[in-house]
Parts: structure tokens; sequence; C-alpha cells
DNA sequence: TATTGTTATACTCTATAACTATA
DNA sequence: TATAGTTATAGAGTATAACAATA
């Protein structure tokens, strides 16, 4: 397959410099901050800058340490908090599609953190029980929540904190 | 290649059924809500859920209707906030990576939303620029954000969204 | 016929290393 | 030697359709 290239040329050649000299690579002025024009009203831009902080400490403090993505520690503490539960229930509580969702658990269980056994009611459905191994990592990594988030106390007060976390409830919507 | 079963069969035996008749599929009782556990207090789990609906929200309105992803809408609003921008400084305020961006830019300016120019001070550098078809789509879809984020008025007091995004501001620390 | 879960697959999103050109 | 941007590539995340087993 012939290659063909992706972008065109720039369309001001380098003959067209400025003359005079300018301020060098190493700049000690600042950038001004950017304006954010109709941004500045959309919730959902505010949502994910957020989210590039709070993903960044997730990885620092859990996804690295204990070898957890995102969805999986969220898996693995919903199944903490509330005992065995359907994959149906983990796909709702998460947004996960059911293929998505086969997946993740094939993960999980292959690492020997939980296991899949089928209901004794429905023959259709599973219940999904953490091993002892699953419960004792996932209650560490739990208990690792606590200094992330103190991470966020010299940017938000503790009623602050409480209020964000009861907005975005209203915004989930559940 | 063999094809190898990736799960393991189920380690309760279908034979061990419950005697008692159980509630049909088609249930009335709603489940019950589920413990968050210590998720209550991880701040990032809020904003994954609060994101479910905004990125929803976001499909509907601007998405689907002018074929834009996320963080293309986030870039042609800077771009027409601020006048023409370095790649750098979009890749900052957007937290995208060189090669990321690199392939952004090169789908929109495929579309003709935007062109690259050279810098005249820097020949290293180049200003994104929107062309005349990006402007308008830009201030179209720029007007799609009001009737959206009024969506949210049955969940969200006015004074509830504008604490919300301070809030989240303050989480993103810039 | 409907539901639970799985398989196969593809597309988007993000990350990393190596490279070009300019400074 | 450092910076701006690009190329190539791989991995993670998410979506859809078709299927199997059970109800």
């Amino acid at each position: 397959m012939p290659t063909m290239p992706r972008r065109a040329p720039l369309d001001q050649p380098p003959e067209a410099r400025a003359a005079m000299p300018v301020a060098p690579s190493t700049r000690r002025t600042a950038d001004q901050p950017l304006s954010l024009g109709v941004l500045s009203d959309v919730l959902g831009y505010h949502v994910a800058q957020a989210a590039v902080t709070t993903v960044d400490m997730f990885e620092r403090h859990i996804g690295q340490p204990y070898g957890l993505r995102k969805v999986e520690y969220s898996l693995l503490l919903l199944l903490l908090a509330n005992g065995p539960l359907t994959p149906k229930r983990l796909g709702q509580a998460l947004a996960l599609s059911g293929p998505n969702l086969t997946l993740l658990l094939d993960r999980l269980q292959d690492r020997d953190l939980l296991r899949r056994e089928r209901s004794a009611t429905d023959g259709r459905s599973q219940n999904i029980v953490l091993t002892e191994a699953g419960r004792s990592l996932t209650q560490a990594a739990g208990e690792a929540a606590a200094p992330m988030e103190r991470e966020l106390d010299d940017r938000l007060s503790r009623a602050e904190r409480l209020m964000l976390i009861e907005l975005l409830r209203k915004v989930a919507g559940r």
C-alpha cells in the first residue's frame, strides 16, 4: 500500500520569519491563563478537568500499589460492602455493559480475587463472591482511600468536600 | 491454535436448587440500593458517576448532532474564545499528550475546521487557527451548550450549579 | 419469548518511545 | 543540548451484534 502524507504542508513558509529577536525558549513569563468562553458554563468540562486530578491521585495511591484499575476497585469495594452480587447489579451500579463486565470479572477471577457461583434459585444468574485473597486485598486498598483523599485537603475544606460529593450525587441521579 | 476455555466451570452445580419458590423474573420489588461502603468517601468515584450523566448529555446534545467528540468540542471552543493557540498550550489546557493532540488536530484539519500555521517567530512552533467553517460550526455547537445544561435544572438549582462548578475548579487546581 | 451472561469484534482513548526540525 | 511537533505502536476502555443457557 502506498504511503500517503497525512498532513498537508504548513501554509506559512519558513521564509516569513520576523526580523525582531524574541524571548528565549526558557521563558520566565508564564502563559496567560486561557479564557474558557462557553466552556465555563459546561458542567461536563469541569467534571472532566476534575477527573484529571482524581484519576492521577487514584493511580498513585491505589492503581499502582495494588494493581487495580478504577472500575476494578469500585467493583471490589461494592462486593466488600454488600456481599455477593449478580453481574447484572454490578453492571448497573458501575455503568458497565455485559460484555465488558464479563472480561472484567475474568481478569479478577484469574487473579483469584473473586469467583462466580451459580445462583441456587435461577440457573441463568450468578453470584459474584470475594475470595479470601480478594477480601484482604480489597480491605487494604480500601484503607488507602483515606490518605488519597487527604491529598485534597489543601484544595477543599471538609465542608466543601461533603458539599461537592452531595452535588455530584445529584448530578449522577442515583 | 487449540481453543482453551477461558473460564472454569461454576462451583455450584445446578442440582443445588432451593426447594422454595421465589419471586418471578419480572420482579416488581425494586432492588435495594447498594451500599457504597468506602466508596462513599472517594471523590473520584462520585466524579466518575457524575461523568456518566454529563457524557450522555453531551452525546445527545452536541456529540451526535455536530459530529464532535468531547475533547474536540473543548479544543474548538478554546480556539474560539482565545484566537490562535499553539498545540503546546492546547495540550496543556486539555491534558493531552503530544501524539494524541497531533492525531486530534489531523482529524479536525481534514474536516477543514482548522489549519496549522507555522509561527513567524519560532520555526518549531505552530499556531492553530479556526477556519471559517470551523468558526461557524463551533459557534453553533457552543450555542447548543445552553439547552444541554438546562437538562440539569431538575437536579440542581442555579446556586448549586455555580457552587458545583466552583468546587470542581478547586479540585482541578487551575 | 424474555433474561442472564458470554463470545467475537471493532472502534475510541490514552500512553510511550523514537524520530525530525528547529532553536 | 533542548524544545515543538510527529510517527509508530500498543494497551486500556467502551460499544454492538450474535449466541447459549435458562426461565
